[in-house]
DNA sequence: GTATGTGCAAAACCTTTGCAGGTTA
DNA sequence: TAACCTGCAAAGGTTTTGCACATAC
């Protein structure tokens, strides 16, 4: 399906600025809402930042794009919605999309009595490839 | 053991400003800087943001205490250390600890090769008694 | 054609920093 | 006493807002 179409099943008006925002987060994965105006100026000189947020929060609030959640002060989106942990490197800065089994509860949508609506699940560590690195080090 | 003798075994040094933030955050729960420094600043009228913010961040950095996430752009503390997943009422703002197991993999403090250090879960939606009012509304 | 989106600049917000003066051990 | 901590004010960085203009449907 083409990305106008893709914004218009979520009820948002497809606007080349959304468009070429929606096409860059899934190019690029995992982005702040500075990672994708940077990515974008080059060719769209005329886009501005605040219509970056404008348009992230909005595809946000319609479901169609997840969050990373909030590292070193930045929100991170994702361009998968469904609920997954994420792995964020402390040396490097990479974020991996995790695939833990979700526990029964959180399938129900239910946690101790509560309805859930979202979920954030993040692990900050060394990745594999900075520990392999670290290692050869020493 | 006093609170003063907590901070000092975590290596410490133990002023007034750092035993009363200590004994707020444990009396409030999960609380962010301007939390704590409000419920102070009553009695400790010289106690200022900056120093609250200076010695959570202490704090954590020592593995005093431990972090919820950030929420709201703000970033909630928590007295409690170990690893374990937070709740977020979006309608009335209450953050409740959860009990859930753990995958194996995290009590290994390793998830698909990567090593963890720091982990943060975080589960919104409506509360157990939020939705209950909810109910009884409609 | 009309409702809605965008761009710009400024504001709002939380958090950190630099430095002078004060406090702990 | 020596090292360290605190308070203040100002700066830093991200995100939001208000308004005039432009655009999608």
């Amino acid at each position: 399906m083409s990305t106008p179409d893709i914004l218009r099943q979520k009820g948002i008006k497809a606007t080349w600025q959304r468009i070429a925002v929606y096409e860059m987060l899934k190019a690029k994965g995992h982005s702040t809402a500075e990672d994708i105006h940077a990515s974008l100026i080059a060719n769209l000189p005329t886009l501005s930042l605040a219509t970056v947020y404008s348009i992230l929060n909005l595809f946000y609030k319609k479901e169609l794009i997840g969050e990373v959640g909030v590292y070193n002060n930045r929100s991170y989106f994702d361009i998968t919605t469904g609920f997954h942990h994420h792995f964020i490197c402390l040396r490097c800065g990479e974020i991996r999309d995790l695939d833990i089994p979700f526990c029964r509860a959180l399938q129900e949508k239910k946690v101790e009595g509560n309805i859930v609506e979202r979920f954030t699940g993040i692990f900050y560590g060394l990745c594999s490839r900075c520990s392999e690195e670290e290692g050869r080090k020493r």
